[in-house]
Order: C-alpha cells, then structure tokens, then sequence
DNA sequence: CGCTTTTCGTTCCAAT
DNA sequence: ATTGGAACGA
C-alpha cells in the first residue's frame, strides 16, 4: 500500500516535470491539466530527454526525501528557540519595507504570438504557435486552449492539437516592435521627460493605474498589441501583480502593508517569481518587452528566478503550497534551508522586494551555446566548436570586454551536461578531474556551448603587461609546461602537474617543432611526434591562429582573447574524448611520451596519459603565467 | 515513415 | 576560493 502510494507520488512529479516549466502561465487554467500532461507523457515516452528527465525527477525525488528525513527528527524538537530568532529576523526585514513608490510591471501578451497575429490577422482565430517542430518559443491564446505553451517542442503541440499552425520565428522583426514600444516607455522616462510617474501622476490628477492604461493604449495604438500590467510597492509584487490580470489587463496592489499580506498569503508559490533587471543587450532579444517605473528610471527588464518546478516540489513535501504556509512553517523551513533561500522565503511572505531601480550592473558572463543534430566526427565537432568560439569572440569585442574564465559546455545525445571551466591565466593541469567523467562521455554531442566570465577591467594594466610580455616570446623559446610547472613553488598545482614531469623524464629523443601549430615539442620520439601532427591537421584551422597570434597582434585583445578560447576549448574537446573510442582511432596521439604508448596493457592509461599531455600541450601553448 | 525537447545569464549550493 | 551542476523563465 505504502509502496504503491509512493509510485503514484513518483508518477505525478514526473507527470508535472514533463508538463514543464511554464504551465501557470494566463491561457492555461482552463486546460484539462492531468489530460495534457498524460498526451505528452506518451509522445515523450522512451525518448533520450524523457529518460534524462526520469533521472533528473529521482535525484530531486532523492533530495525530498532526506530533506524529509531530517523533518521527522526535527518534529520531535522544541522549536521554541528557533522560532525567536525567526520572529526577530520577521520584525528586522518589515522594517525594511518600501512603500514609498509604485512600480509597475508590464508585460506583453503572448508578445511574439501577438505579432504574427497582428500582420497576419487571419490566424487570430486559429490555434497558432511560433517556433519550429522541435521547440516553441509562445503560442496564441487559441492554441493555449489545448495545453500548447511556450517552451514545447512543435511535434509534441502537434500532438495536443493537430490543427496547430506554426510560423517560424522572426527575431527581427521582434526586436523592431520592441524599439517601438521602448519609445513610448521613454516618453515616461524622467531621462528623456521632466517627470517621474509619481510625479506625472500627481500634477496631472490622474491616478496611477489611469496613466499605466495609458500608457498601454498608447503601446496598442502604436503596435496593435496588448499589454498587460502589474502596480506594486516592489519589483516581485509588481511582477505577479502583472499576471493577475493577463492578457490585456492590469492590476493595482494598494501600498498597504495588511493588503499586501492579505494578498500574498493566499498565493500559491508557484506564482512567486521575482523580476530583476539585467543587461540592456540581454533585453534587446528578450521575449517581451517590459517597462519599471519608478521614482528615477524607466528601463526594460527582463524576469529571472522565483519558485519553479523543483523549489515548488520541495515546498510541498514541507507541506508549504501557499505564500501564508511559509509563515505556519517557519520553523521547519529555518532548520532544512540555507539562510539564504530562508530569508527569500520570508521576503516573499512579507511581500517585500526590491525597489531598486538601476540595472544590477555589470554582466558577468557571456555565452554561446548551439544545439545541432548530433554530430559524431571529430572535424566536425571542431568546425562546431570553431564557430561557437569565434561567435563568442565577436561578442565579447563588441562588447568590449576581457575575460579570465572559460568554460565549455558539453550535452550528449543522452542528454547529460557537463561543463568544465578554467582560469585562462594558469590553466596548466592535469586531467584528474576530466578523466573521472570520460568513460561515461559517448563520442557523439548534440550541443556545444562556450561562455566567458571573470572579467578583467579594462584598466587592469598589470595584467596587459603580463600579457604582453608572454605573447612576445617566440615560439622557440616556449619552455614545456612540465619544466615551467617545477619553477612553482610547492603546491597543488605542482602536485597536480606531477604527472606531466613524469612523463617528460621518462621519454627519450629529441626536440621537434611542430609544422603544423609551430609548437615546440620537447622529448619526443617519431611516433608521437606524427601523432601530434596528425592530431594538429585535424585542427589546421590553429595554424593560422597561432601564427596571427604569434605575430603582432595587440595583446590581450578580443581577437586574442577569442583565439585563446577556441584554442583552450580545443584541448577540452579532445581532452573530453572518451577513452575506449580515443585509445582505439588515435592510439598514439601522446605528445611528450608515456611509459609504453604503443603497449599498454591497459588502454584507459594510454588515453589518459595522453590526453594529459594534450592539455599541457594546448595550455603552454597559450602563454601560461610562470609564476 | 520516423525522426524531431532552445537559448541565455545569473545565482545558489555542495564539494573540494 | 574554485568548480560543476542545476534552477529559473519565456
């Protein structure tokens, strides 16, 4: 009985996990949820991304239940202290609380669906989606009716509702309506007119939500679209407020400490997400487009966190499904979640966010990611790779920044995602921790991504002398990683390159500059000399890198930086090579030797001797920092 | 007919 | 501190 309960509650998370992410969404309510969920659960059966999803669901199943077990215990304790001290940090944060402005979310109906509709009016009363067969990015409120929703794949709406009609996206045109709209959004913008919305609203005797329904009869008069808002004392309430009375509504949450709480109290989590503000160029391809004003700015926005599938999960195995249960479990919630997702979840029953206006700064990250039909030969995945690295390049050059980090992004046909990260300044290292992952990685990839962070200030001259300085070493006078990794000092990264002096010592011969890559290579026999060459032809493209890079390009510009990636993401591809398939194609790809490349008894060490070296290789490459 | 489940940036957390 | 993984939304 227990056990036959327990497979039910498994067979409903993994029901609502596959429904996905966005199912609360305005449109939905009326759809048969449990007859939807159960049509994409027979077209996803069997599928490589149902089986992923089936694992993902165990492992937070996993984390429920001995989040769950530490519950029983806890039950049985006095919480009487705990509860002080969550009461106390009640009192500190209302004491926080903004009622000082209103800020107004506003967001546009079904934005990319509303477009196609508006140019193509005959589609208005057909279920319509944009996108492609394999993903949606929004669907008409006509094609909601059938649980089709943005984020699912075209083929498995199709299968909802087979008279759907998809038109494919047109990003441009978008981000054209976007423009007009933003226009219209800086006639209230005390940057562009005399007067904030507070202000507007006190000398023209107009109220609030007077002047919000102006402003979005003025979006519709301009786009033909509608726009939906939400008024509130904080960006999170405004942001909920905004769906309440979607599409083409608004709503107005009086700065009220006890209407807040009321309203707050009886809301389901699932509808907390919280509205922040990120980098303009991140709006420019946003979804929709939404306007925050308040007292000082007006800026477009674009939504992020809050409680999604998993977070609304866990919460109701701890028996918290409104916003007014956090309170009620209070003391449970402070002893089984971190600080920080605690003090979140007493913000959120407090109704308090954040008032801030401006943009939360800088960006930290920039990242390309692309998914293909998967792809298996190595030149291929290079080509891909190339791409992706260079796209990233030309991002980061227009956007003139300087990155440390590199990390690339793996996803295999099965679905599973690994990514690995270095600091470009000493990445010499060796494979340890790659190597625990390779037996597991097939050859094949369905999707490669790249993404650059840490980010240098411009203005950090230290670093552009030390990099300087390296790129005006000729290729000749680059020292092996291993000779420059004795010079370290002891410490981990010494202990971790041991493996690289061991090989070097081993080996035999002499030094031979690679044609191909121009590289040094420095004790190696003829065996592993071609080998590297043939690896170095399957990678021709680096020639002309290197040799550009070696030559007098300005050091530590984008152009460089762009080359470093790609360079530095190549040696993680091959290095990411699983060992069965590297060992046997390419037995002999060592570059500074092994104790017995050619007879090893045991391929795996082959491999990872090999590819060790290989990262070396690429990382001296790339002018590592000595020291 | 059978195959087709994106993309991006940030933040948090756990492990080390 | 650094890193890998995952959540989040649309």
């Amino acid at each position: 009985m227990e056990s036959s309960k327990t497979t039910e509650d498994h067979t409903r998370s993994l029901l609502t996990r596959l429904a996905g992410p966005s199912t609360n969404k305005a449109g939905l309510q009326s759809v048969d949820k449990e007859k939807v969920n159960k049509i994409i659960y027979e077209v996803s059966k069997g599928s490589a991304f149902f089986e992923n999803e089936v694992k993902r669901d165990a492992a937070v199943t996993e984390k429920i239940n001995s989040m769950l077990s530490n519950y029983e215990k806890i039950k049985t304790q006095d919480l009487t202290a705990d509860l002080v001290i969550v009461d106390t940090q009640l009192i500190e944060l209302d004491q926080t609380r903004d009622l000082s402005q209103h800020i107004c979310h506003i967001d546009m109906d079904a934005f990319y669906a509303s477009v196609e509709e508006r140019d193509r009016p005959e589609l208005k009363s057909k279920p319509m989606a944009v996108g492609s067969l394999g993903m949606l990015t929004t669907a008409n409120y006509e094609a909601r009716k059938y649980g089709v929703r943005s984020a699912m794949p075209g083929y498995i709406a199709m299968r909802l509702c087979p008279q759907l009609i998809i038109v494919p996206n047109d990003f441009a045109k978008y981000t054209e309506v976007s423009g007009q709209i933003r226009r219209i959004f800086e006639k209230y913008d005390p940057d562009f007119s005399p007067m904030s919305l507070d202000e507007y609203v006190s000398t023209s005797e107009l109220t609030v939500e007077a002047v919000i329904e102006q402003i979005r009869d003025e979006i519709f008069r301009e786009t033909g679209l509608t726009a939906s808002a939400g008024i509130a004392a904080n960006k999170m309430l405004a942001k909920i407020c905004s769906d309440i009375n979607k599409p083409n509504g608004q709503y107005l949450l009086p700065n009220d400490r006890y209407a807040i709480m009321e309203f707050i109290a009886k809301l389901p989590v699932r509808k907390v997400s919280v509205f922040a503000l990120k980098h303009e160029t991140v709006c420019k391809s946003s979804v929709a487009s939404r306007l925050l004003t308040g007292q000082i700015y007006i800026v477009l926005g674009y939504d992020i966190s809050g409680i999604g599938r998993v977070t609304e999960r866990i919460l109701e195995a701890l028996e918290v499904k409104t916003c007014g249960d956090i309170y009620t479990q209070r003391g449970i919630l402070y002893k089984l979640l971190s600080p920080i997702n605690f003090g979140f979840l007493l913000r959120v029953y407090l109704g308090i966010g954040s008032t801030k206006i401006e943009s939360d700064g800088a960006r930290k990250s920039i990242s390309v990611e692309r998914t293909f039909s998967t792809l298996s030969k190595e030149e291929d995945l290079y080509n891909k790779l190339k791409e992706i690295a260079m796209k990233l390049a030309d991002d980061l050059k227009e956007e003139n920044l300087k990155c440390k980090t590199i990390t690339i992004k793996l996803k295999m046909p099965s679905f599973q995602t690994v990514t690995r990260s270095k600091t470009i300044c000493r990445y010499i290292q060796t494979g340890h921790d790659i190597f625990k992952y390779d037996a597991e990685l097939p050859v094949s990839l369905r999707l490669m991504g790249l993404r650059a962070s840490s980010f240098i200030s411009s203005d950090d001259t230290q670093n552009m002398g030390l990099k300087r300085f390296f790129s005006s070493i000729p290729p000749s006078e680059m020292t092996s990683p291993s000779k420059k990794a004795k010079t370290y000092p002891a410490s981990q990264e010494n202990e971790l390159d041991r493996d690289g002096v061991d090989l070097i010592k081993i080996t035999t011969n002499d030094d031979y500059a690679c044609p191909v890559c121009t590289h040094v290579l420095k004790n190696i026999d003829n065996t592993q000399f071609n080998a590297h060459i043939d690896i170095c032809l399957n990678t021709v493209e680096l020639k002309t890198i290197l040799t550009t890079q070696r030559s007098a390009i300005m050091p530590f510009s984008s152009t460089v930086i762009g080359h470093e990636i790609q360079h530095l993401s190549h040696a993680y591809l091959i290095f990411l090579r699983p060992s069965t398939t590297f060992s046997s194609s390419r037995k002999s790809c060592s570059v500074s030797g092994t104790n017995e490349p050619q007879h090893s008894p045991s391929p795996k060490l082959t491999t990872a001797t090999g590819s060790s070296s290989l990262l070396n290789y690429f990382g001296n490459s790339s002018r590592q920092n000595p020291g």
